[in-house]
This record gives C-alpha cells, structure tokens and sequence, in this order.
DNA sequence: TGGTGAGGTTGACAGCGTCAACCTCACCAT
DNA sequence: ATGGTGAGGTTGACGCTGTCAACCTCACCA
C-alpha cells in the first residue's frame, strides 16, 4: 500500500526544493533524507526529472484546488499570487523548462486551468468581469498574474522606483478591467 | 586588448545554451569548444554562475536595444515577444533564479527597464496609451508579456483549447486598453 | 513449495565544478 | 640590460553528482 518510502522522497525532494532551490536537490541527499540508499529513488522515480515531475504536480494542484474555491476573483488572484510568492522555487518548478512530460504534471495543469475558466466565467456572470470569450481572458488574466510573479521573484518588479508587488499589479488590471 | 578567449567562451556558452539548454551549459565543455582548457574559464569568469550573468546581461542589453527603437508600443511589444521567442532559453536565463548580482547584469537591467519607460510615456502622449503612472503602467505591460511568454514556454497558454500566442494575449491587452 | 517481482542494497563509472600548483612571457621600473 | 610581476594558460587532483549493473531479500501466489 501507497509505499511510504515513494512518500518520504517527494517530502525530502520538496524540503530540499525550498530550502536550496533547484540546485540543492540532489537524488542522493533525497535518499539521505529518506532514510535509504543513494539508489533507492531509482525504485520509485524513473530518474531526477521525473521525481521533480512528481513534486511540481502536486504543487500544481494545490494550485488548482486554490483556483477552484468560491469567492469573487480579485480574491483567488491574491490567494495564487500569496502561494507562489511563499514557495518561489516550487512555482519556477510548476513552470519551467520540462524535457519529460509526466501524465501526473499535465493533468494538474488541466485541473488548474479548469478551475482558473470556472472562477473566470463565474465572474463574469456576476458582473465581476466583462463579457467576451473566457478563454481569451482567462489567458489574459492568468498572463498578467504569472507575469508579475515571476518578474518579482526575479527582481524585475522594483526597478527603478518604490517598490511594486504582483497584487498591485493585478489590482491595477482588474481596475482597468472594470473601466472597460 | 579584449582578450579574444574571453569573447570565445561567451560565444561557446551562448551555443551550448540555445542547443542544450542550462543543462547543456558545462564549464568543460565552453572550455573545449573556446578552444582552451577545462580551467582556462576561471582566468576570465569566477565561477559558472559569473560567466552566465555575463551572458544573460548581453541578451538582456539586446532587449533593452529593441526595445528603445521607435514606434507605436504594440509592435515593440511584438519584437520583444518575438526574440523571446527565438531565443527561449536565454529569455529564462536572463528572468532565471540568481543567486549572484553581477553589475553588469544589474546595469543592462535598469537600461531595459528605462527603456520601457520612454516607450510607454511616448504612448501615452501619442494616446496610444491612456495617461495615469506610467510606472504603474509599464509595469503592467512588462507583466502581461512576460507572463504571457513564460507560460508560451511552459506550454500553459494552449491548454485546452485551440492554441493560443502571447501576440494574441498582449494583443487583447491592448484592446482592453484602448476601450478604457 | 517453488518462483517471481517489488523494493532495497553496494559498487562502479564518467562527467561535473572547483581548487591548487605550476608554467610562460610581455611589460615595466630600476 | 635586467629582474620581477601579474595576466592568462596548463595539468592534476578532489569530492560530488546521476545513472547503470549486479546482487540480496522476502512476501505472495500458482
């Protein structure tokens, strides 16, 4: 049953994530972590990307169940962006340059844009958000708030003046949205 | 005068990136590809990391190039878009996780940012774009495009439906701009 | 009862980033 | 002229990494 070994390497995989982004994630310090060998990962995860695969769908679907609460989407928006923003090198992760495709990771990624397309047309029925294809917004909306996201956590945001957070960001296109 | 290695290793680094990846980047190999040794890298860069910010500052020099031509700020936007595009890797490389500052990457940062700047206040007295704090408002361009490419990248914008382009994103951006 | 496969082990291998020591030679002050 | 010095190059070593191969164990089922 659900052996606790596989358990036990995705919490080492994602403490080791958080403690020391991508580069302090070692296979063999998981296994330390783990309480086994240096080879056992290799009896649960067919190698390192896949076992990264496994930890960036969870987090993906953590996503996706925080996109899927009710509430107006001002609110989600910040719920997301209050994620990312406390586990930054888990969001990288989710969404960076994946060489293996993982059944697990792709389904999270369409829970969560199911979820994100529900909240969007709930909004709009509420008069929350303009009329128009959801698919177009939803793209919209979801851009801008990766956007900022991934910009502060680079450091990109601050630039030049005072500095600027991803809820202001978005704040200022749902502001702009409800002058349209 | 400007010793030629060091102008060789940047260019094998710059191959090795867009061929390979960030994995594909080893110090040994930039090595044998300059035509050096596998330590000669260390006389020029103090690490690997030194010579990646050195790489990420002249892509991210470029985007401030383009993006201080002249022209309606759409069609800027689409160049930035579009070099992402070409050069995916480096886009990440240059928005990647740094764990050290280098001034020249600082520079050619602020550069690109102050070239947004112009570009956006020239829009705004063109009527391109409405008026308001054009930091607020620069930094919710430099968002939406971001986003939009990263999750291009990532292969998140044509989920579910039919494919979607960050043109198109920034392009509904900027309609929604105009009707406000 | 015997075999089999899942889950674990140890040991090896090449490649990596980095450090240390050494060499060479253009260049400058004496 | 000459001596020293520092920039730029070399070779060799170190420990760590991802991965492969071979082996062990033992619960479980035909």
């Amino acid at each position: 049953m659900s052996s606790t070994t596989r358990e036990s390497l995705l919490a080492a995989a994602t403490a080791l994530l958080d403690a020391g982004g991508p580069e302090g994630v070692t296979l063999r310090e998981v296994g330390r972590r783990a309480g086994v060998s240096h080879n056992a990962p290799y009896k649960h995860f067919a190698d390192k990307q896949a076992l990264l695969a496994a930890v960036a769908a969870r987090e993906l679907a953590d996503y996706a169940a925080l996109l899927a609460v009710e509430g107006d989407l001002a609110a989600t928006m910040r719920a997301y962006i209050g994620r990312a923003l406390r586990h930054p090198d888990r969001f990288r992760l989710v969404y960076g340059p994946w060489t293996v495709d993982s059944i697990e990771l792709a389904r999270s990624a369409e829970e969560a844009w199911a979820a994100l397309l529900v909240a969007v047309g709930a909004a709009q029925e509420s008069g929350e958000l303009p009329a128009g294809s959801p698919h177009r917004l939803a793209n919209l909306i979801r851009s801008v708030a990766h956007g900022a996201i991934d910009l502060a956590l680079a450091g990109h945001l601050a630039k030049g003046d005072e500095p600027t957070t991803p809820e202001q960001v978005v704040d200022d296109f749902v502001a702009l949205l409800h002058a349209g």
